[in-house]
DNA sequence: ATATCTTATTGTAATAAATACATTATTCAA
DNA sequence: TTGAATAATGTATTTATTACAATAAGATAT
């Protein structure tokens, strides 16, 4: 992003993206370091950008996903904005965001989306302009985070708990693109916070016409390989 | 709302109002006048306001409502956020705002609400500064609203349907106080798109906690008179 | 008073969905 | 070849959902 860019200065997007490693769900926080009276301040944020001139707000989440990850085509969705004028009454944030826009900021009322992403894709974590890293949710609860970015991750894991729960397919979207049977329940038992029983979660799936079995079958693990599937989109998932 | 008011200029909250008149499920509309060259220009608008500075959106919501309506404590939800740079090409919007506002409007970022409003509260539907009618919302499809907020509407149709598919109980902000089986049934219908059995019906809110029966029948029907029920907030609808 | 009209109220059987529960199979590693 | 680890699979029970129609009560008209 360079400094020619004209923003609209009362409106920013930012992305709670979710990434799921096999056992539990991690989101993805951008290092912050602030230079405060010449003592370094590091702390993390949510990736997220005040959006541009003529720049739609999907645009912008999408952008920010972009510029970030080197990602294209991530299932992105907005959930909630957030405006309390309070938002941005520590000073901390302030200095940040003035030396990082060189524009005079005040009060931003901020569009929220989440993303979800599966783990393996191979993600450029280090930009020109930031450095990103998984996250465990569990860690972010303890963690230092900029703005109300704690209360916007915890919105959005709301937002995707429930998302999951009506729209199942959205699982695979955090799974590799060939998953078991057992990953995805683990998955699904993550989300819904719940300890499914492997036979009855086996039946439920039997039912969703967007879960194919492959003719493969894991490989290099230390025990009886799982038969591996894949989602195949559906007319009307 | 006065002329020294200060306003955030890039964001807005325009709230969706539904009502249940027994039958339909109705939208609150305002009506709007521009003057363009001496030409009067009739046609309607959802309630919002731009966000005054220091005022959380939540806030900027229930304001719009007050001042249109009179009423407080009304069920109100965010739903989504609007952006799109293009909602304000249409020059006649702008010279409305710059009429009403006195201030020079670019884009504007406008964040959406759900109210919900049991049709026999006593609205005040004409204020200082505009007038409302309810409008059904088959109607609305046909008729031209500013900005894109005939796609709002359309938007928090799909949101309220979905919440009240999933919070049941949202249900009773949409009835009188006290109602008949027939009357839930009948909302319940239309919101779902459905048809229900009226004895499975029956069935299926004998099961919900929070509808309690009443020692009450309608009165003044030309037929037998039926119960009365009422809402009953539990511990944990 | 009686018939008629309109809406209210109620139960049962059939089907579908969700739950509880344990054994055998396969592969790797020691 | 044995042990360790995880994969795969079926049946009976309970619970929820659906389909379906006759009688009751009050108001109005004759």
């Amino acid at each position: 992003m360079t400094n020619e860019m004209i923003y609209n200065p009362h409106v920013s997007v930012d992305c709670v993206v979710f990434g799921f490693d096999g056992s539990k769900l991690k989101v993805l926080l951008i290092e912050r370091t602030i230079n405060e009276q010449n003592e370094l301040y590091n702390d993390k944020k949510l990736p997220g950008s005040i959006i541009l001139t003529d720049e739609d707000l999907d645009d912008a989440a999408s952008r920010v996903l972009t510029e970030l990850t080197g990602l294209k085509n991530i299932y992105l969705s907005q959930f909630r904005s957030f405006g309390n004028p309070k938002r941005t009454d520590n000073p901390r944030d302030i200095l940040w965001l003035e030396n990082t826009t060189q524009l005079k900021i005040g009060r931003i009322v901020t569009v929220a989306y989440v993303a979800l992403i599966k783990i393996d894709r191979k993600i450029q974590f280090k930009s020109e302009i930031s450095q990103a890293n998984w996250y465990d949710l569990n860690e972010v609860a303890t963690m230092n985070l900029a703005f109300d970015h704690a209360e916007i991750i915890k919105k959005g894991l709301e937002y995707i708990r429930h998302s999951l729960d009506i729209e199942p397919y959205l699982l695979f979207e955090l799974l590799p693109r060939k998953f078991t049977l057992s990953q995805l329940r683990s998955l699904y038992d993550t989300v819904h916070q719940t300890n499914s029983d492997v036979r009855n979660f086996q039946k439920k799936v039997a039912l969703w016409a967007y879960v194919v079995a492959l003719d493969e079958m894991e490989e290099g693990v230390p025990h009886r390989a799982a038969r591996l599937y894949k989602f195949k989109r559906t007319p009307n998932p």
